[in-house]
RNA sequence: CGGGAUGUAGCGCAGCUUGGUUAGCGCACCUGCUUUGGGAGCAGGGGGUCGCCGGUUCGAAUCCGGCCAUCCCGACCA
């Protein structure tokens, strides 16, 4: 290829965005690929971000009432054959184990592209009365999809993720679970991984295979694309018919549960990358930052004892303050370091030199921020004996800088528009919000000619009614549909 | 499954057109010395069945055929 670096850096973002991701992922150790094909190895660094992400997530969920279990990766074939919609739309997808040692299995078993069916049968046998309602359940699990075109977090064979699975006495109580999982994950996105959302409903042809509604959140990428990260469904009475969930109500009558499930998952890694990476490499967000601050001492010989023993003292300082310090002390020079942690995405790094320590202060710079006259970011002169009162404050600000910067970026590319060469235009760029007749052929001659495809219903949005952008019939749901061409 | 490209050391590449000693370069790695405030220098060293199989030839990384893999662009998707 042409563009290609030697080992210093990545392909500017600017230049080629594809080529800057795969870079980028493998060069800052957050994964490395798997000998099969769509496999992912995540690395140290890449597997530290899930555990932050996994633990602020679960925190969420156990604070909205849902506890977690664990249900089995093999499934009898048989199960997913049950809804025919969800069966339909895993098929292809799917990876079967037909034989064990030399024998072949009388009833194949399917390795789990999502647990709706196995949890299904569980709820079925779990529940009885109204009193056994709501359950909600959560898991952290693996599953595995087949992929033609896999890349790194963003779409492998194998994945990580939670899948939450809900029963419900109505569907007014499955919906308010629904929405709540939808706010959670809107909220999640914001405040730890610092991207703002786009939050709404999927239309029709975008559903999840067996879901009778599906709201999702979608992230805009800094190529302007959308990256769907989180969805949550309604699926009224399908499961429920297919596995016979029923209870008793208060009138001795059986009744169908209506069920929910949502999920979130390491994709969300591939967003933190793409919504706020640029050309020295990541940016990651304090809350999911492995390190949030690396401490680098500098001098030569005897110089540089002082320096270093400062920074171990000062790293166990903002340790025990609760922030994720990192002394770097390996043999190299301090110009590779600091390269080396703005590839990595840390946002605060603090050098000490014997000079500083002289004057009692460490200088300190941000990942992202105001940069000198040489591109570089400004060093401030942060006293020794403030450090550990002002960075969990300096963290702060940085998440809500990385926020604000982000949703800019999504405002500054995304338009209302009532016209069709205004569409192509937008889609373009960003999102383009429109009126839409809602019929699936419109939508997929839409898909054919601009590659933009209907993100989201934006139901929060005011209610509105005209003509299709595309086709001028009468335009459906009341609301607005945001377009743009998505990962 | 279509269209395009690429397979030579851990990574990035040259060599192939026009076959010919022991296959080369940069980075990384190892050893030593000197260095350390924006990707350090010098010296020495280790590492390759040239994607796989077959063919042509006295001789193949190089020519021919087949296969495989990977990447990029399209159809499926969290």
């Amino acid at each position: 290829m042409s563009a290609k670096r030697n080992d210093r850096g990545v392909t500017p973002l600017s230049e080629d965005v594809s080529a800057w991701y795969n870079e980028l992922v493998l060069k800052a150790e957050l994964a490395d690929r798997g000998p099969a094909k769509g496999s992912m190895v995540m690395r140290p660094y890449g597997y530290t971000i899930w555990e932050l992400l996994q633990r602020q997530l679960d925190d969420r969920f156990k604070a909205t009432g849902h506890v977690n279990a664990y249900f089995p990766l093999l499934i009898p074939e048989e199960y997913i054959m049950r809804e025919a919609d969800h069966v339909e739309g895993f098929a292809p997808e799917l990876y079967t184990v037909t034989r064990v040692g030399k024998k072949e299995l009388e009833e194949p078993l399917i390795i789990r592209p999502t647990s709706e069916t196995v949890i299904g049968e569980s709820y079925s046998r779990w529940i009885s009365s109204y009193r056994d309602l709501p359950l909600l359940i959560n898991q952290w699990a693996n599953v595995f999809r087949y992929e033609l075109r896999p890349r790194l977090f963003l779409r492998t064979t194998e994945f990580l993720w939670q899948e939450g699975h809900t029963a419900h006495v109505d569907e007014d109580d499955a919906m308010a679970e629904v929405l709540t999982i939808h706010d959670v994950y809107a909220e999640f996105a914001e405040n730890v991984a610092a991207i703002p959302m786009l939050k709404g409903e999927k239309t029709p042809g975008e559903r999840f295979a067996g879901a009778v509604r599906t709201f999702t959140i979608e992230g805009m990428m800094r190529d302007g694309k959308a990256l769907q990260s989180g969805t949550s469904h309604y699926m009224g009475t399908n499961f429920a018919t297919a596995f016979d969930i029923q209870y008793q109500d208060e009138n001795n009558e059986q009744q169908y549960a209506h069920t929910t499930s949502w999920g979130m998952s390491t994709r969300m890694i591939g967003a933190v990358i793409l919504a706020h990476g640029d050309d020295a490499g990541l940016v990651l967000p304090p809350r999911l930052a492995p390190i949030q601050m690396v401490i680098i001492p500098i001098g030569r010989g005897e110089d540089a004892e002082a320096p270093l023993a400062k920074a171990h003292e000062l790293a166990a300082d903002l340790v025990a303050a609760g922030v994720r310090a990192h002394v770097d002390d390996r043999d190299q020079s301090p110009g590779f370091k600091f390269n080396d942690w703005e590839l990595k995405g840390v946002p605060l790094r603090a050098e000490l030199g014997p000079r500083d320590l002289e004057e009692g202060h460490t200088l300190v710079a941000h990942r992202i921020g105001e940069l000198d006259e040489k591109g570089r970011p400004l060093k401030e002169k942060l006293p020794l004996d403030e450090v550990v009162a002002r960075v969990p404050g300096m963290l702060d600000a940085y998440h809500e800088l990385l926020v604000k910067r982000a949703l800019e970026f999504r405002l500054e590319r995304t338009a209302l528009v009532d016209d069709w060469e205004r569409f192509v235009e937008q889609v373009a760029i960003g999102f383009a919000e429109v009126l839409h007749c809602g019929r699936t052929a419109c939508e997929d001659d839409i898909k054919a000619e601009t590659a933009a495809t209907p993100r989201a219903i934006l139901m929060e949005s005011d209610d509105e009614s005209g003509p299709c952008v595309r086709c001028g019939q009468d335009s459906a749901y009341g609301k607005r549909v945001a377009y743009g061409r998505a990962y």
